[in-house]
DNA sequence: AAATTTGCATAACACCGTTAAGATTCCTGA
DNA sequence: TCAGGAATCTTAACGGTGTTATGCAAATTT
């Protein structure tokens, strides 16, 4: 059946196009940042005219939202990976510290739209976006505490830690500091992990 | 001269439009987020036609500037009263994060202007808003490290531990655990407290 | 070959920030 | 007192935005 070949070809086009606009999307907000990203720039860029985008997405937050969850997938296995290079228990939160901050700055723009910063705003549901990349810090936080300690308190404070550095550099603050202020998450990182054994 | 106090009404008048203006922007952004927020809507509030505000502002974002630094001050501001609550400096450190909590929710729109969330986007020279907050945090800092200890990054630490838990509710995320998020920032800034002495 | 579905574009709506031009009121000075 | 001008505000417009109804042409099915 070649109906069924035909059918095929076009679903990865489909699929194709999908990727141009959420490619494209990401493009725009690298160079100009979110608030100059609008469906007509992403529909000249993937050579279409603005409907085309409203097949493949509800609306612009629905677009943000994937991006979302593309990101949080990302950095997921961005920290499983980190958790990996070391054994000892405060060697590897510093290092899920590290790989946190390199992340979100080698990939900005999904950051922005994973915490709505910077001139993002989406509206939707992310209480599981959150904790999908919370495992692999969790467990390493488990080595780390006698008995079953406060896990859920600590591993708040280790990702308020890291999103809080990183947030006080990409809202423009400090914009000087950047490496005292990761300097700062990293040894903070380490006098939290230290006071934890 | 009544000629001058038909000015100086004048000039009351001026100041209380521009005040009319910066309340109706934060009611507008308190109600239905900064997104919502419009130059036209807040024409309407205020009973005047959009070109008004541009009599009182070069553009939209110098109005946000305003807010940011009036966010600023009364953060400050209430920071510097916290602090004069306790004597021993491990409970004034955690009474200034929970001063820094409750303010950023009481006053959410302005946080949120002042650090580019949810939707707000300004680019602004703040270099110095961030640190006009700073005195007081650093101040109690002082008296918990022996000698001249690494006060920035430590004021760094604190800030970020503040600002990222903070920051974790306002975008959403963990929306239910607001309560437990506040405990641990609580406890986090008590262990990073003592960890200083 | 006719009918229908697919795949896209054109064109429109309401809203946005911003500004140029006009209208009206008020004050000034002769 | 009354003309002239400044102060004060509105109307109207421009280009941009997200979104949707309509239309058209090609491809597919019957």
């Amino acid at each position: 059946m070649e109906q069924t070949s035909h059918k095929a070809r076009r679903q990865r086009e489909i699929e194709t196009q999908r990727e141009a606009i959420l490619e494209a999307t990401r493009q725009l907000a690298r160079q100009n940042g979110w608030p100059k990203v609008s469906i007509r720039k992403i529909a000249d860029i993937v050579q279409y005219t603005p409907p085309l985008i409203y097949e493949h997405f509800k609306n612009k937050e629905a677009l943000l939202i994937e991006l979302e969850a593309v990101g949080f997938g990302k950095l997921r296995r961005t920290l499983d990976e980190a958790r990996q290079r070391s054994g000892d228990p405060v060697l590897q939160l510093v290092a899920l510290a590290e790989a946190y901050w390199e992340w979100a700055f080698a990939h900005a723009e999904l950051y922005q739209v994973m915490f709505n910063l910077e001139g993002v705003q989406a509206t939707s549901p992310r209480e599981t976006a959150l904790r999908e990349a919370g495992p692999a810090v969790t467990e390493t936080l488990r080595q780390l505490v006698l008995f079953s300690g406060p896990l859920d308190e600590l591993f708040f404070n280790w990702w308020a830690m890291c999103h809080g550095h990183v947030c006080l550099i990409m809202s423009g603050h400090l914009q000087g500091h950047r490496s005292a202020i990761r300097q700062a998450l990293l040894s903070g990182t380490e006098r939290f992990a230290q006071g934890l054994r």
